[in-house]
DNA sequence: CGCGATTACTGATCCAGATCAATATTTCGC
DNA sequence: GCGAAATATTGATCTGGATCAGTAATCGCG
């Protein structure tokens, strides 16, 4: 599932290197807005992790020492909060080409871990080195920043959505996420296979396991998606939509 | 209340601009980290606002195109989110020091509006000369991509406060971060006066005002803190902080 | 300084979703 | 291919906090 779309054949003389020019998910990532020659920079500093995680496996542990950013290849990740095991919280879904990580500079540490939802490889960009490439080339400035800000607007949503609205939009809202993120990488966008299990989004959604199993049944039931297991059909998304779209009753102005 | 301590006496040739070198604000402010003539530079496309905004005024609205980023200099303001009223939501307070506007690079235009709680004063700076600036001042770059990061880890935080704390732990927390903010800013730490009503704390929480209410009384009668109206001192601040490290029971790992 | 309008507090009820419990279904190790 | 563990669904209760309702303190403005 989620197997990505990304495999290059084009390598960069007989490194490890790939050319990120000739990758499938330059639209999403990094090298967006950058020229051909630099776009050669940039893959010159990205690594491809070797060997590719297996389901279960961390990328880097909460706490870890801040050295690199990651950009899922293929295969999708969890982000997890929680020091010690019990406590656990998933704090966000990263798909292929999508960049995890920027959390941990401000405190030179990762406030959570990476693990993998399956299998799933990475490209590895030192900090240091992105931090400094970024000074030489605008572009890459430019789309770090833009990437960044997309996280902090993207969080904010979630914040929302946890803060005040109630189960059935939350689970919409994350299916219609999913949905529109998948079309973009190329899968279809009403035919969603979930790499997560549903304690893993009942724990992002703020929510209990069994109470997502009931949503599930409930939105199949109302004719707005299909489920078998992790394999959901969008089968009206307009529906899933107004769903969200909140429409909260009286509208009472608070003064200042 | 908060009325800060950045107006600084000394400007430089005449104009509006300020030196920021000169700013009580600089350690917690983007100047972090940059050497004296370049914080002249940063200073040179920075402009204080003429008007001081009045309790109320909005610095700018949701939807608003993004032409330029904010640090408040004296007061405090809300992010509101939603568009039209009535499903308005509060997703943060900003203090004097701090940085807004960094969620808009991304689409281009202001997510959320930002709402003075009291008479407050901001500094305006142009994105497209901070972005220049930033390539151009490595120091810049750097503490922006901190902030921003920063951020990040503010929101996410939230996220699994509203996604998973009861209500009594989510005041505390808010408290305890406002505690220490006000603390780095040369406030009493334990002497909080809140620019902000119990409605907005609510809307921020994620509760109802009433629980809000009730939640002061509590914590009130337990004896953790004293309030009266929107003055609250912080009597036994370990024991706020032992609630919010909320210790769950049972360490059931789930596995990938 | 006095009266209406916010803003804050408190009590009584109600409900969405948690928790407890039991049963399928799938996956995986051997 | 079989049994055990993990995962998912469904049902029955229970509860934290929302909602409804009413009062009190404070603010703002003539």
């Amino acid at each position: 599932m989620l197997t990505a779309t990304c495999e290059t054949k084009t390598r960069s003389e007989g490194t490890h290197q790939v050319s990120c020019g000739a990758c499938a998910l330059h639209r999403l990532c990094l090298p967006l807005g950058i020229d051909k020659e630099d776009i050669d920079r940039l893959a010159s500093i990205v690594s491809r992790r070797r060997p590719p995680l297996r389901r279960g496996e961390y990328l880097f542990h909460a706490g870890d020492a801040f050295r690199a950013v990651y950009v899922i290849r293929a295969g999708s990740v969890k982000m997890v909060n929680g020091s010690r095991a019990g406590d656990e919280r998933v704090t966000g879904f990263y798909l292929p080409g999508e960049l995890i990580g920027l959390d941990a500079i401000a405190a030179g540490n990762h406030p959570c871990a990476a693990r993998a939802l399956e299998t799933t490889a990475v490209c590895e960009i030192g900090y240091a080195e992105l931090e400094a490439l970024a000074r030489a080339i605008p572009g890459l400035q430019r789309q770090l920043l833009r990437l960044m800000s997309g996280e902090i607007r993207h969080e904010r949503d979630m914040m929302v959505l946890l803060g005040g609205m109630p189960a059935g939009e939350r689970l919409a809202a994350l299916l219609l996420n999913l949905s529109s993120r998948f079309e973009q990488r190329g899968f279809p966008a009403r035919e969603l296979r979930l790499s997560m299990s549903r304690h893993d989004i009942a724990s992002y959604l703020g929510l209990a396991v069994e109470t997502v199993s009931r949503l599930f049944s409930r939105l199949q039931s109302e004719g707005l998606i299909s489920v078998r297991r992790r394999q959901v059909i969008i089968d009206d998304g307009d529906a899933l939509a107004r769903l969200v779209a909140a429409p909260l009753s009286v509208l009472n102005e608070n003064s200042p």
